[in-house]
DNA sequence: CTGAAAGCGCTTACAG
DNA sequence: CTGAAAGCGCTTACAG
């Protein structure tokens, strides 16, 4: 760990150290002969130079910093890369952390990187705000929020407007003939459980489908609630026909508690998900999901945080979300026999024939 | 970003810039009075230490740097989720980047840690070596490698022997009466592309199995050179009737490709796949898998980096993998028509069935 | 237990 | 174009 300094660059250099630093930093203001002199000198040594003393002079660290609620949630991984590849071509490089849907964690990592002073933070926020995020928006810490939003928080944001997608699922579940549709929930405190959930109850009832409460499940975008969530929903007296699960990670729960129990996707009960991961496409029946850009989610985050940090005051973008129907949705509510496994199956649709969706793909 | 320094808490306090820095930092050479009255004024400013001067006065920064080489692939997408619960447990935060599989992102990122003057570094190495990480060990900057090593680079890692669960799969399959298995390798220039590709060609010939070159194709551990494998192997004048593939994302390009082709898995061609990812149980039919523990080895690559840190040299450690058998591998070869599509199909295994497993899990 | 002072590695007005 | 010097926000011997 025993770093060279610019002061051993200058040395070797023969210069002083005010020259060697603004050769290193690109000011123009140096001769041919003592750039040529310094780089030479900078590359013998391997000279790197101090993030952190560059930073306390108060220029930019020319690092952002990601925050996404879960890593092992695939939308968020495809999210980290995105983010990060539009950061690379601004010059910017990514420090991700993972609040692991925890509030705590979430705010050990602002505070972290509030200490670390990177330029600027991307937030998919946990929980409904906490001091480390009041304390970034009164630092005037650039910050963008991804994804989800905070209410009477008056920061940039990215997100997905789901309505469209949720409403289009439920539709096509009701022209299927699907009157009791269960949904698993996010967890209300995240703006995005919320507006989905909403948009679900407003759906049923335009299509004049069951309103009964025990149709919906509160999970916590995590795996297990998705179990959970299969668990009470097809315990019901009047289990539903047919599943709207509000994101993957709670819909691999669900799927795989579903496989437990012998029910047959898109045969005795019919599944939509929200978000469009790869995987969901090559599950046999196909998963029909409510797909939005994660691209566009992370290029756009990018792009308003940097407007941010030059001073600007960006509008929030809303993204828009569509169904795409594969074959999991394929069952009417009359062939539906949820809960009722070891029937001899009429084998699930072919694999060629899961691909008519709303939209080619 | 007006920022609040630990002058204005010494002023509010009424004490010297000194006294507020050892109450801040725990010195006990304090008294109750001063402590308190530092407490408070820190607490009504909302001081946040600058980590950056704080770290230029030479003490630890308290940052582990994790780079893997891929955050799209859930086997690395788990190691971070684990690492950081190990390293928040020794009062370490993780600073996340992602080399996405190309060595120039990864010595940037490598640059930006070590300019950032993390106390230690986990790796996912990309390719063979470079400048960076010779920088990296060059400088005794505490390094740890994690899934991969590179030859001749003495540092501790932390790797998985496939040879048990690849021979394990190769026995498996020999037995089903495969003799023509296909391989979709990891790249060559990856120690775990190597090895495991090593372990593949031996288990070949001790069970007197084709050596066809024609039978190995070498992806990238990306997807879509999966799917160029599948249309590769498929291609041949005598297809494989069983697939070995080296990694979960090339996996995934694989077993799309086969359904788009009509490729019915464990029925017209048996598959195996390195990396026990959650989702691979639930496909339908489940896939067959090389299991090792991502848990182990992210909280190993932790202590390890740990004893590094405080002056040690431990020793590398390899963890053990196994094949855990599913759906996916129940075909035999005779039954294989692998490449004909469109056959009436018998209907793939019952997801019940699916869970007779080498170990119980 | 406390304060004044030096110094971590850099950058940037300020003179020249 | 160049160098001496101040200073970014903190910590830590050094005296007291």
């Amino acid at each position: 760990m025993n770093a060279i300094t610019i002061r051993e660059v200058a040395a070797l250099a023969g210069v002083s150290v005010a020259t060697a630093s603004r050769v290193l930093s690109g000011n123009p203001a140096t001769s041919p002969a003592s750039r040529s002199r310094v780089a030479s000198a900078a590359a013998e040594l391997d000279f790197r130079p101090n993030a952190q003393a560059r930073a306390l002079r108060g220029a930019r660290t020319n690092a952002l910093g990601l925050l996404v609620s879960d890593v092992r949630n695939p939308f968020f991984a495809d999210l980290a890369h995105t983010v990060e590849q539009a950061a690379i071509l601004h010059g910017y490089v990514t420090l991700l952390g993972n609040a692991n849907e925890r509030a705590d964690q979430q705010d050990r990592y602002l505070d972290t990187l509030i200490s670390r002073r990177v330029d600027g933070i991307i937030l998919a926020p946990v929980g409904a705000g906490s001091d480390s995020i009041r304390s970034l928006i009164a630092r005037e810490i650039p910050t963008v929020f991804v994804d989800r939003t905070i209410a009477g928080m008056d920061v940039p944001s990215v997100t997905t407007d789901g309505t469209a997608g949720i409403r289009q699922a439920v539709e096509h579940l009701a022209v299927a003939g699907h009157t009791r549709i269960g949904y698993i929930s996010g967890p209300q405190a995240s703006s995005t459980g919320r507006d989905r959930f909403a948009a679900f109850t407003r759906s049923v009832v335009e299509n004049g489908l069951s309103a009964d409460p025990a149709l919906v499940y509160f999970g916590d975008y995590q795996a297990a609630s998705g179990s959970a969530g299969v668990h009470a929903l097809l315990g019901l007296r009047e289990p539903p026909t047919a599943l709207l699960v509000a994101d993957s990670l709670m819909a691999v729960g669900a799927i795989a508690s579903l496989h437990d129990r012998g029910v047959r996707l898109g045969v005795d009960l019919a599944m939509v998900a929200f978000d469009d991961i790869e995987w969901f496409a090559l599950l046999n029946p196909a998963l029909s999901v409510i797909s939005h850009s994660v691209a566009d989610m992370g290029r756009t985050a990018v792009d308003l945080l940097l407007q941010v940090i030059d001073g600007g005051t960006p509008a929030s973008v809303v993204l828009p979300s569509e169904l795409i129907v594969r074959a999991s949705s394929a069952s009417s509510a009359s062939s539906a026999t949820a809960g009722a496994a070891g029937t001899p199956a009429t084998p699930p649709t072919a694999p060629t024939a899961s691909h008519n969706s709303v939209r080619t793909h």
